[in-house]
DNA sequence: GCAAAGATTTGCT
DNA sequence: GCAAATCTTTGCC
């Protein structure tokens, strides 16, 4: 497999993530997230995100200041900011803005392009370490299942964006914009590029308003693989 | 020190 | 459509 049949990419310029967040959003849109060689590695075209702006947004990990956890938010731009979810989920997020401003765009879903074998697989793998003790019968329901996927629907939410990706908290910090990064990003050489819809964002219903109502998801409408919990929203220009 | 909730997903009723 | 799974972080005593 060459690049051309990705149609072409290459590294993730920091300055795109470094000012506005929601320009950042539209940007992130269409480009490739990226864990190993586009040989036998896993290789996906980011179709959601969701933002989360300053201390001031009461949705964000950032609202009660720097803590332990979201110290990332705060950090220079480009780099991984990973958070473990219930309990059980990773959420992988790209940290934006100048350092010592907390924002960070979620990837909520992720269409997959390349290594789709090695996305079951690494499904697979985070079904298997999640079932222990739930006994043989469970992992195997669960195998059937994942390998039963659409390609579609391997990475179609945050959580299983980091779970096809092998992502969890040993890649918070990693420079996204570095090529010589395991995990990373990459400018999509598109003809065209995807529409963006926004929408308000999912699974903060704790966020007072006007939080809870701000547009700050970003998705490609109709694509087959956003996140289960999208709903169509306003097209915006790129 | 302890109780409560969470930027989710799955499976069962 | 709802509850469970699971554990870190936060907030209050």
């Amino acid at each position: 497999m060459s690049d051309a049949q990705f149609g072409g990419s290459r590294a993730f310029p920091r300055h795109l993530l470094a000012t506005d967040t929601e320009a950042a959003a539209v940007r992130l849109i269409g480009a490739r997230l990226i864990r190993g060689s586009h040989l036998d590695g896993q290789v996906g075209r980011i179709v959601e995100v969701e933002a989360y702006i300053g201390e001031e947004d009461m949705a964000s990990h950032a609202r009660f200041g720097m803590t332990r956890r979201n110290a990332r938010m705060f950090g220079p731009p480009g780099v991984a900011y990973v958070y473990l979810v219930y309990g059980m989920y990773h959420c992988l997020n790209v940290v934006t803005e100048a350092e010592g401003r907390a924002a960070a765009l979620l990837i909520r879903a992720v269409e997959p392009l390349g290594g789709e074998d090695a996305m079951r697989a690494a499904r697979i793998r985070w079904a298997h370490d999640r079932s222990r003790g739930r006994g043989a019968p469970a992992r195997t329901r669960a195998s059937i299942r994942i390998q039963a996927l659409p390609r579609a629907r391997l990475a179609s939410g945050p959580g299983l964006v980091c779970a096809a990706f092998s992502i969890d908290r040993g890649a918070d910090g990693v420079d996204l914009c570095d090529p010589g990064s395991d995990l990373r990003l990459e400018l999509a050489d598109e003809d065209e590029p995807l529409p963006v819809a926004t929408a308000p964002r999912v699974g903060i219903s704790y966020a007072p308003e006007p939080w809870r109502s701000r547009k700050w998801r970003f998705f490609v409408p109709g694509n087959e693989s956003i996140s289960s919990r999208a709903s169509l929203g306003r097209v915006v220009q790129p």
